[in-house]
DNA sequence: AAAACGGGGGC
DNA sequence: GCCCCAGTTTT
């Protein structure tokens, strides 16, 4: 079948996957949010260096917002980020007594989260069945055919009709990977791409 | 449905 | 110097 053929070689092109991504939810939370219109070459770095100040949701709540401002003044819309991040973590801790939530509809309660934020936690952080769309696997489910819909949300359902359950949770980083390297957004390399013999866009 | 938030990196 | 980027909220 077609599209447990393109994630077969996803994984054979990737073989390491997301390894490097801190799996603790809070961490996980913080970072995906930081990442939102940014490129993770510029924010993994940024999130270490936050972290490395306010390591835990305790510390991140009682943190100046100024502070945060100027940990995280290199990635972009660090403004509202930053008082995202505090807002976010002080409902962590008053609310949920300092745990992340487990599910959609409680995540999508937080501030600056939405369906593809949610997703990454509880796909990366809970190890739950689900796929998170960012712009990447939205793109490249399109361009191989594999969806045919310019609504994200859409994509998500219609890639849930196709792909095998339990690669749902690996989709997105394979995809990122791939959309980042090759599938890129402006200049796709398709002339050195593994796909090159199945992609629609190529026959 | 469209605008707004935004500094960094590729070219 | 110009254009785009691991989205979400507001108008």
């Amino acid at each position: 079948m077609y599209v447990e053929e393109v994630i077969s070689r996803l994984k054979e092109l990737y073989p390491n996957g997301y390894f490097h991504v801190n799996r603790d939810p809070f961490y996980l939370l913080i970072s995906t949010v930081l990442s939102q219109r940014t490129r993770d070459d510029v924010t993994i770095p940024t999130t270490q260096k936050l972290f490395s100040v306010f390591p835990t949701v305790e510390e991140m709540a009682e943190a100046d917002v100024d502070e945060i401002q100027e940990l995280i003044r290199n990635v972009g819309f660090y403004r509202v980020k930053a008082q995202r991040i505090i807002d976010i973590s002080r409902i962590i801790l008053q609310d949920y007594g300092g745990i992340v939530p487990d599910t959609m509809n409680e995540l999508l309660k937080l501030p600056g989260v939405g369906r593809k934020t949610a997703n990454c936690v509880l796909g990366y952080g809970f190890e739950q069945d689900v796929i998170a769309v960012d712009t990447h696997v939205h793109r490249i489910s399109n361009r191989m055919g594999l969806v045919d819909t310019s609504d994200p949300d859409e994509t998500e359902k219609e890639l849930e009709k196709v792909v095998p359950r339990d690669e749902w949770k690996n989709i997105n980083g394979l995809m990122v990977l791939f959309g980042q390297n090759v599938c890129r957004p402006v200049g796709p390399k398709c002339d050195e791409c593994i796909m090159d013999d199945i992609c629609p866009k190529m026959i």
